[in-house]
DNA sequence: GTGCTTGTGTCTTATACAAGACCATGCAAG
DNA sequence: CTTGCATGGTCTTGTATAAGACACAAGCAC
């Protein structure tokens, strides 16, 4: 048997004309439009976080995939960590916890190279204009809303951080942290929580700095002693520059880990 | 029709016998088999570093698994950086460039970001019995032969780096270091050409730290100047502990670079 | 050089079965 | 009658196989 009875039309998700040789614009791969047209999804919240997707027989039919092509995608997205798969129950969006965001965007140690969570405590929260680090940093005007946060941070009962945090207002409409309460949980989750903003991506830039004024006293230390400054920029699923928070560290008794794979 | 008329006899790469449901040993899956099985021989060195693999139908059928499994395998292997894979060529062993050293292992960037190369010139180049922290941090003996080099680096013609080298010396037999002389090309190039050991995997843990003495001079700060101190350990394919690099950073002018995703 | 041929990886589809998780049913013990 | 639990059914994702059309690169003949 040598013959191909059937024979399928080649179609694209978009079923945009083929394009022309001559522009090099190349299609992208189907199993690549089917990712990105699920990770848009997610991104618009069609489905919320913790929310359970559609098996994937069914998805495949609804975007016009071969079971196959639908599972290289979906296995590209759970790689992104937008979805979680389990074997017997379902995909789900993936929903941040005060774990995974400690696992993923908190990479303080002690010596020993053990990661503990963080305890934290706010010492100011008010709505101020930006000032123009922070608005080039967000990408935003000058003098554009934010929400300022400044909190100190424990761990294991010393306290070894200090944290500036601005978010843009129009993102974080009402946002207020109680000032002077212990909080265990970390912001991101809050975040997705109550502002449907899920922090995607973060890029930390980093430079030793002497302990100043307020920053010293706080963190126990004599003015002058070197500290890390980790200035981090966080995106969410579209893409939004969604935060800025600079971070102090007091390297006596924790590091800064960075795996390089 | 509930009969199940059919049965596949479960076959695995090493053809064991079949676990008892007792032990909770949990073969692999073929694809993770394979995965590992040509993780191995490179490694070893049966394929050196940018000499092609055989095609892909001809793995597959050497390994007794499918051309799908063989490919999901050599799609982990690419992700992992072990191989590169190009359409209508073949597939490679990957080799170490200067450009993938400095993409994967550099993360020091000028104040917009931008990653420049950096030259280095060596101060010093001997071997002599391991401190006991450079031991621990190479899980050998007190006293074991390192190679030790000091060398500092310079980026866009302004030095500021300082760094300390340690190698173990029975797995970098005769190496050695032109003193003084300036040089371009990453170490971790030098490592796999001249003694067959690919640099996989590394962790570094920061600190900052005050300038002192010789590193106040070489960088051109004022004694006392916080300086990042990155403590580099790195491993090899086999997983063995192959560098140990301490690196001092002068951030005026630089930052560390941190992706988080 | 041009065009053909061959060898390579790439994309897509299709199917079958394995394994995990959950739930409704129903029976037995209390 | 109620509680507890074992069982099997069914839905889910995970693994493995196969096959064909395609795209890209290189070499060779002309």
């Amino acid at each position: 048997m040598t013959a191909r009875p059937r024979r399928r039309a080649a179609k694209g998700l978009a079923a945009a004309p083929r394009p022309s040789p001559l522009v090099a614009v190349r299609r992208a791969p189907l199993y690549a439009q089917a990712e990105e047209m699920l990770a848009q999804r997610i991104a618009e919240g069609l489905w919320q976080p913790g929310a359970m997707l559609p098996p994937e027989p069914m998805l495949a039919e609804v975007l016009g995939v071969s079971p196959g092509t639908l599972r290289k995608a979906m296995a590209a997205l759970e790689r992104r960590r937008l979805i979680e798969r389990r074997q017997g129950r379902g995909t789900f969006v993936a929903a941040e916890t005060s774990e995974r965001a400690l696992f993923h965007f908190f990479r303080i140690v002690d010596l020993e190279g053990r990661k503990h969570a963080p305890t934290s405590y706010v010492l100011d929260c008010r709505t101020a204009p930006a000032a123009a680090e922070d608005a080039a940093a967000l990408a935003l005007a000058e003098g554009a809303a934010l929400h300022q946060v400044r909190r100190g941070r424990a761990i294991a009962g010393s306290p070894c951080i200090v944290e500036r945090i601005a978010l843009p207002a129009w993102l974080f409409p009402g946002f207020a942290l109680p000032v002077l309460r212990e909080m265990t949980d970390e912001l991101y989750v809050l975040y997705q929580r109550d502002f449907g903003i899920t922090v995607a991506r973060a890029e930390e830039r980093l430079s030793a700095i002497a302990a100043r004024g307020p920053d010293a006293l706080l963190l126990g230390v004599a003015e002058g002693t070197p500290l890390i400054e980790i200035d981090r920029t966080a995106w969410d699923l579209a893409g939004r520059r969604v935060e800025r928070r600079v971070t102090r560290l007091n390297t006596a008794a924790h590091r800064y880990l960075s795996a390089l794979d």
